[in-house]
DNA sequence: GTTAAATGGTTCAACATTGAACGAAAGGGT
DNA sequence: ACCCTTTCGTTCAATGTTGAACCATTTAAC
């Protein structure tokens, strides 16, 4: 069932996971080879590409694993609108969701409209301003959210008891750093 | 084209990113319709899950930017299978790709159909193991991702110019560790 | 006031990904 | 030889996302 490089050791030489950007160091083999083109520069694995390939996998894994535990029929694109709700309360307009999340206005929709199928969130026109509508959690919504933190809870909880909060929180402002940045110069 | 509402500033209050999980602390067992439900006191400060979504942000982010500025026609995904085999060279199946990316088999399969309707990968079938495939880079794939890195230089070097390498050499360790952790209890 | 620009939301095609099912090919007992 | 299991790659439906076009409404400019 793995499918991972073997590796092993968070220490040691580990997977190495497929990579992205970067330029190449110079990899000899037989094949392919064009000449030697200028994007080869920094031989060093660019850590810059190293870490977004990190993230992108670190992503991939997390929503697949969420999305294997929550109950069926919620995305965790929906799961996390709900939290959003759970934890904020009040109302929110679609596009302030989408920014929040960093996904279009269109992603956002279809999420939405498929949380108020469902009966989960109540959406209706703003009064003041016609363009506008405000979105708010339904109870149905908040027991929905239960039912899925409950069947996530061991993962969670196993997942926070293989590292330490000070692991997380050491890494978290840089992480934050590194999304305002790549958010304002998009 | 901005795509994404540019920036607007919620009223004040930096972007503090929409957020996914909540988990419990400790719920309750029965389904308590409640008025306060174990979901909300975990509010509090759920490192992980904050990391969590900071990390699929910056994973929108950064493939967004990607795609947008590659040259058409090509995908985050099948750069991605460039560039392992421009550091790489060599040959490998697609089921070892498809683990490198982690990625499902059919996702691989997508991509490398895609590589090699355009050319830029070789594909043949292994004469020693029926089942398998054995895929490498062309020079047209060399000179395609050569292409791309330049397109995307100037983006990538202001990443690096806005970070120190040694902030990015502090974060990878624990993303890696969080990978792999990831992947070993899926 | 009228007109132009910006904003909010929807819709649509194109694409990528998952999860599942499938068939082909090895490999391992017995 | 024969099953039984595993591995490899493909295909398919369902879903989610982007990017673009579009309309309605609001705001700004004049």
């Amino acid at each position: 069932m793995d499918l991972k490089d073997p590796g092993q050791g968070p220490d040691g030489q580990q997977p190495e996971a497929g990579d992205w950007t970067g330029s190449a160091p110079m990899a000899d083999s037989s094949h392919a080879r064009a000449s030697r083109p200028a994007s080869m520069m920094a031989a060093k694995d660019r850590l810059d590409v190293q870490l977004l390939t990190e993230i992108s996998i670190i992503n991939q894994l997390s929503v697949t694993l969420m999305e294997r535990t929550i109950p069926a029929g919620m995305s965790a694109a929906q799961f996390g609108v709900l939290s959003h709700f759970v934890r904020r309360g009040g109302e929110e307009s679609p596009a302030q969701l989408a920014s929040a999340f960093q996904v279009t206005k269109g992603a956002m929709t279809n999420t939405l409209q498929r949380l108020e199928a469902q009966g989960f969130v109540r959406i209706v026109g703003d009064a003041t301003d016609g363009r506008k509508k405000r979105v708010s959690l339904t109870p149905e919504g908040a027991r929905a959210f239960d039912t899925a933190v409950l069947a996530m809870r061991p993962h969670m909880e196993a997942l926070r008891s293989a590292f330490t909060d000070s692991e997380f929180a050491a890494a978290l402002p840089f992480l934050k750093a590194l999304r305002i940045w790549l958010d304002e110069n998009r």
